[in-house]
DNA sequence: CGGTTTTGACCAGCGC
DNA sequence: GCGCTGGTCAAAACCG
């Protein structure tokens, strides 16, 4: 498990499900290390993230349909295109997301995709179609809220603070990497997390955090930061 | 020896 | 109702 935990240059995309992101955090940035993400917990290295507003996020319950709904080439195509994510924060302006030219190609993706969902224009959005969506919504009854990361990494598990324990593993359709199911080991901590290669790049790793942590990151880590603080990074 | 990983079995949801 | 698929369980194996 922790074994694989050294993720060295990391690439992300971030998907926000049921959850409230400000508008104006939508696009490419590089989240610093050791601060606290929702979810994510601590991070120890800094990686690059693309945020998917809830609205948008909202239909894609599935890292399946993350793999579907955002091209691969976005997380490559802009890797010197993110804005930033100030790291010397506090207050009420923990984010600072510079919206510059060099950040236009990812806002026009957000932004069309946007439009897109707001005009309803044509029965299928990102991709997904009709059967799916109204799959993907009768099980978006019972799940809890989601959280996904593509990663372009050479390791699997991203090492995000928490503790999880292994309890599954299983060969999905039309891939051939399998995906592994790991479970936060903390006591009444009941979030999930789902970890798998795409398909159609085995470098590009999928993480998909379920549920919220209940109590703060493995405190057997260095990193001393109060999470209190930034626990609620976004929220 | 206790915690973690592996892996086959089982179960539930869904489409046909 | 049946088969397929994803998700979970749990016993055995593994490891520090």
């Amino acid at each position: 498990m922790a074994a694989a935990s050294q993720a060295s240059t990391l690439n992300q995309q971030a998907l926000f499900e049921d959850q409230e992101v400000p508008a104006q955090m939508a696009g490419f940035f590089s989240f610093p290390a050791h601060l606290t993400y929702p979810q994510l917990g601590s991070c120890h290295q800094s990686f690059k993230g693309f945020i998917i507003p809830p609205s948008l996020a909202a239909d894609a319950p599935t890292t399946t349909s993350l793999a579907e709904t955002l091209p691969l080439s976005s997380a490559t195509h802009n890797k010197q295109r993110e804005g930033t994510i100030a790291s010397d924060l506090g207050g009420p302006h923990l984010l600072s997301l510079q919206r510059s030219h060099a950040n236009l190609w990812a806002w026009g993706e957000v932004n069309e995709c946007l439009n897109r969902k707001r005009s309803g224009s044509g029965e299928d959005h990102l991709g997904l179609s009709a059967i799916k969506m109204k799959k993907i919504k009768a099980r978006r009854k019972v799940r809890e809220p989601r959280f996904c990361f593509k990663t372009m990494s050479d390791v699997d598990v991203l090492d995000d603070g928490y503790k999880w324990r292994k309890y599954g593993q299983k060969v999905v359709k039309n891939t051939q990497h399998p995906r592994s199911y790991y479970r936060c080991t903390q006591d009444n901590c009941r979030v999930k997390k789902r970890v798998e290669r795409l398909a159609e790049d085995p470098r590009m790793v999928i993480t998909t955090y379920e549920g919220r942590h209940a109590h703060s990151p493995s405190l057997d880590l260095e990193d001393s930061q109060t999470p209190s603080q930034l626990n609620n990074f976004f929220f």
